[in-house]
RNA sequence: GGAGAGAUGGCAGAGCGGUUUAAUGCGGCGGUCUUGAAAACCGUUGUCCAGCAAUGGACCGGGGGUUCGAAUCCCUCUCUCUCCGCCA
């Protein structure tokens, strides 16, 4: 969330922001500074009917020590009006500061002044664009590849579970596994601790990364529990230093961990064959920074995802996303994209984002400033990368008319073997 | 799952109804001394909220209650430890 006093300060700021990010309307805006103000002013009542009241107090001990009982029972007599009124007031004042807390949750991070402004993915702007794009006919798509071979079992995983929860069978397992070992490797060679990090997460670390409110329904729930099935890495990871004052910057770390995501509403060529699934494998790269650093670590994220792809020999662009295509706590985002030869169109495989203070705000993440006063750090995190569609690029770029698959040269040592 | 014990500042650890504005020690920071360092000594050192500031308020695991007054008493939840049970 965004802060209270930055928002009372810049307000034309948020709004137009909000604006750029799709919002229709910013009224919400106008109401959390009108509730901000009166919870200023029933909170400074509150404070000094207290302090009125703990004085009294105070005397009635000093009487009592003195054996001046009667002069103590008068003050204590007194007393009664001003403690209803105290209890009345507080009451506001939690009402007006969850309320106000609410409508917090809901203002958007705004864009980074540096972010293309735009409503469509035609207004994203291509950065970056590496190796060739494979255009033969030829070349099956994955699900083709994968179905003839008895890699991929789409159907007995509806059986077990329901669409999008395939099982990956023989040479696919392997190469999946593979693929883990490697991103966690080149991670830890980039400066990432690997983490492993639990796979169901409490509503407090939903919140803190932003999945509520509102995302609430892109997720998996353990009702009976109180537990969210990580729709991401990202959330434990970022949340495993929620309430701390970190004692150095930066903060580097990968992990591997499935995600599950409901996906309500997706359909067609989007969700055919591995593009878009209920679970899939993930490695993904978390930074808290400094924030004088935050945009040159959001760089040097976006290059250790970039090298991933590059390694592997796969074609990709990488796109610097407008401030419509952005999501609600990101400050700047850019996409990496691979080309998917079978189906001759680009594919999401990572999103590497700044969120400055956004999280942290939520998360009480801070260091310490030369003054020794705890200041926020900025998150960030990246995928590096997402399984299935890096896994179908490479099924469909490294296939030869024969039907084989040559396995990429970086894993090779992996699989221990020239062809899948 | 059962029984018992516990949760206090960066850490350790007192306090169990009114000089607690949370003792004391360690650690951190500043200083004296020293060519420099160590040791010793002196000072200082929590977080959050409102406020330009002075200042005021909140916080002793979370929530609620009793009281003029709660770290301290009561209820409740969560977590940790010890023992028993179960178990990859």
């Amino acid at each position: 969330m965004l802060d209270i006093h930055f928002i009372r300060e810049n307000t034309a700021l948020v709004k137009q922001g909000m604006l750029n990010k799709g919002e229709k309307e910013t009224a919400i805006v106008d109401q959390v500074l009108g509730i901000d103000e009166t919870w200023r002013k029933l909170k400074s009542d509150a404070d000094q009917l207290r302090n009125e009241s703990n004085a009294r107090a105070k005397s009635v001990g000093q009487l009592m020590s003195q054996g001046k009982k009667e002069e103590a029972q008068v003050i204590i007599a007194e007393t009664a009006a001003a403690k209803d009124k105290i209890k009345e007031l507080d009451a506001a004042v939690d009402a007006t500061e969850l309320e106000r807390n609410e409508l917090l949750l809901r203002i958007p991070n705004i864009p980074h002044t540096s972010v293309p402004v735009g409503s469509t993915p035609d207004d994203n702007v291509t950065v970056h664009i590496w190796g060739e794009a494979l255009t033969d006919n030829w070349r099956k798509p994955h699900w083709d590849v994968v179905s003839e071979l008895g890699w991929i079992d789409f159907e007995r995983g509806v059986k077990v579970t329901g669409a999008g929860f395939p099982f990956y069978v023989g040479p696919a397992a392997r190469l999946q596994r593979a693929l883990i070992n490697y991103f966690l490797d080149q991670g830890a060679k980039n400066g990432y601790q690997e983490l492993q990090a639990p796979y169901f997460v409490n509503e407090d670390s939903a919140r803190g990364t932003g999945q509520i409110p509102d995302k609430e329904d892109q997720m998996y729930t353990v009702p009976r529990d109180g537990f969210f099935a990580i729709p991401t890495a990202e959330v434990p990871v970022t949340n495993f230093h929620r309430d701390e004052i970190l004692g150095s910057l930066p903060v580097k770390y990968c992990a591997y961990t499935p995600c599950w995501r409901r996906e309500a509403g997706s359909y067609g060529k989007d969700v055919r064959g591995l593009n878009r699934l209920h679970q899939f494998d993930k490695v993904e790269l978390v930074k808290l920074v400094h924030p004088d650093t935050s945009y040159d670590e959001l760089e040097s994220l976006r290059r250790d995802a970039e090298g991933l792809l590059e390694s592997l020999g796969l074609h990709y662009r990488t796109l610097f996303m407008c401030t419509g295509d952005m999501g609600f706590t990101q400050t700047k985002k850019y996409d990496l994209e691979v080309w998917s030869p079978g189906q001759k169109r680009w594919l999401e495989v990572s999103s590497c984002s700044n969120f400055e203070a956004f999280q942290a705000r939520r998360m009480k993440i801070r260091y310490r400033d030369e003054n020794g006063k705890p200041q926020l750090v900025h998150t960030l995190n990246g995928s590096g990368l997402a399984l299935p569609r890096v896994m179908s690029a490479i099924l469909e770029t490294y296939q030869e008319p024969s039907g084989r698959i040559l396995v990429p040269e970086v894993l090779k040592g992996y699989l221990g073997a020239e062809y899948l």
